[in-house]
DNA sequence: TTGACATATGCCGATATGGACATATATTTT
DNA sequence: AAAATATATGTCCATATCGGCATATGTCAA
């Protein structure tokens, strides 16, 4: 099977690992907020969480991937600790709709609205 | 089998369905970016996306289904607006990390990080 | 009514994901 | 060295997800 079919087949989903996908995992998430303010080894974090270690690990694993946390070796322990920069980027654009969710949706916003649509639609039609 | 078994066996992802996760997907992101400033039909989106309209129709029922955009039937099209108060608690979040990202790791930092760890570490030993 | 257009949905295939469990690896203690 | 502790990883299972494609549904025009 040559290699053309192959990338061909593969080029499917590709949703993995990147800040926004990191955070959508809710327990990320409480392991981010967690790390506010101090290092935590994984265990503290896995007792923290009612989770198991095994899957502790995994989910740093993944924030660790996309540079959300950094480890520290401390002897038997690893501690891991926030790098929130990787963060901004999501505020970023997070904060580009601030205006639009302080929007109030009354009658005559709406109806302006329609007004533009309708323009397009005609300007549009082929 | 008993229902407990079955509730058992199911527990276990729930990734689905937040505001969270339908950002988490880059064309997602793209369509509430689209969705700024005006409604779009759904052929509309397709075409600036260049993806599929069955595609753009299947992110907008995640985006719908989230409460992130709302859809209004004109005649043969549909609709679809921003409605970005649902980005409100994903903003409030990640804003509660701005201190941490600016924050600058320097030797003293990580100094007193290192104390505080250790105290810690120390005084739950058992 | 028929046909064109707009959209939603069902199905399939491939892969990603999350969790549990067992186990491998590394470090410290005895 | 052996045991205890801390962590990472591999395997298995069930499900979620994304994409393409075909098609169903609904609306408008001729």
């Amino acid at each position: 099977m040559p290699i053309w079919t192959y990338i061909f087949l593969m080029a499917r989903a590709a949703t993995t690992s990147d800040a926004f996908n990191a955070v959508a995992e809710p327990q990320r998430r409480r392991i981010l907020v967690l790390l506010k303010g101090r290092e935590r080894p994984v265990n503290e974090l896995a007792r923290a969480l009612r989770i198991t270690q095994p899957r502790t690990s995994k989910h740093l694993r993944v924030l660790r991937e996309v540079g959300l946390v950094r480890v520290r070796e401390a002897g038997q322990q690893r501690l891991y600790g926030l790098d929130a920069r990787g963060l901004q980027p999501v505020h970023e654009w997070v904060i580009g709709f601030e205006q639009y969710w302080n929007e109030n949706f009354d009658r005559l916003n709406e109806y302006v609205k329609r007004l533009q649509q309708k323009e397009h639609a005609d300007g549009k039609r082929r």
